[in-house]
DNA sequence: CTATGCTTCAAACGATCGTTTGATACGAGA
DNA sequence: TCTCGTATCAAACGATCGTTTGAAGCATAG
């Protein structure tokens, strides 16, 4: 059961992965999947359930990583963190997520895709994973800039999450220069967004 | 063939938009698309062609006029603006757009899932509508920010029109209150984000 | 060896997809 | 009034969708 039952989910995974964040969710079918990660096509509605099943599941798995390391980030910080510190251990761990060989770049695409699909059950699933590390960033945010009120606080870490969004998932105008490698795109993206952000979040 | 055409033609657009934004291009299919029109399921392919065909015009459409109103924004410009008055002839376009009462709100979300979709010749067709909106408006941001170098300067107003597209699609998690109206509430994103893209692009 | 419990497989299910067809309705110009 | 080009219609096309089925494979425990 263990190396075969495994190997069939993680390239399904993998797979659906790579397809979703290419084609959406609607548009890449299950036979597109599993004739990609070389299984049979009744594996997915086998291993888990249906295609919503595996929609979730593909979130699941790197949503959970993504918000270990940010808190992990933020439990690292300092006693007295700059407003650019916090902001890059909400970033960077984005970034890394995003430059891993494993298909990690396709999942931040999968990710500003279910924000464009404006799904409710897959907005709720999203809050419930994600709401809590929001809200402790969102304290350390609001004790880095005492004078700013909650309501304009809140307003601002959305815009950052959305630049950050867009940013992370590649889909701005700006392309990538001959010899410069995706990761180091992204990087140079992070640097100009923490750089951004920062100056945003203490304006007026 | 006058009015009854422009009719069907309209209801068909207008009914693409709403079902797009809600469901995505794949996901809203055509007889969804004909029957909330009221038209028969011929008439798209008789119309328009096909399906990608009709989905360029629900772009050609929106996207002239809001390139239309971004140019004469930039035109009545005085002579020597603020940033944040640049920034609100890039920006209030889009909100106004999305405020009207004929599907302008969908349509902003359907531009958002064009981003998300990655879509190479959708991407294209963007540029090229697109794009020279965005010299004019990167030539005057550049004149308003002499200091900044020129490639600091396209990435921060990637980030502005990412930070944008986010926004006004309203994607974020901050959820309108009750009693207030997505009019109101996109107007209040609009003031903050041309507050903080002001901030970002000022920034060091 | 046999039996058991996962896993994989080819094949088919009904539903729905985008598109096409040919008939019909209808108004404007000769 | 007849005609012709445009528009709409019901119906069907083949393709593809997500899902289900039942048999076959295959390792491990008795």
């Amino acid at each position: 059961m263990a190396s075969s039952q495994f190997s069939t989910k993680q390239r399904i995974l993998e797979a659906a992965e790579t397809l979703f964040a290419r084609h959406g969710f609607a548009g890449a079918s299950l036979r597109q999947v599993t004739s990609a990660a070389n299984v049979n096509l009744a594996a997915v509605n086998y291993h888990f359930g249906s295609k919503d099943k595996l929609i979730e599941e593909v979130f699941r798995r790197r949503l959970d990583e993504l918000n270990k390391r940010r808190l992990l980030a933020l439990d690292q910080l300092g006693e007295a963190p700059t407003l650019e510190d916090a902001l890059a251990a909400f970033i960077r761990p984005a970034l890394e997520l995003a430059r891993e060989g494993d298909g990690g770049g396709a999942f931040v695409r999968v990710l500003a895709r279910a924000y464009a699909e404006h799904n409710d059950q897959l907005r709720k699933f999203l809050s419930e994973n994600y709401g809590h590390v929001l809200k402790q960033f969102a304290k350390i945010f609001a004790t880095l800039l005492p004078h700013l009120p909650r309501e304009e606080l809140y307003w601002r870490i959305d815009i950052v999450a959305g630049a950050l969004t867009y940013a992370m998932a590649d889909f701005g105008i700006i392309q990538r220069r001959e010899g410069v490698t995706e990761q180091q795109h992204r990087e140079q993206a992070a640097e100009h967004l923490i750089r951004f952000a920062a100056a945003g979040l203490r304006a007026e």
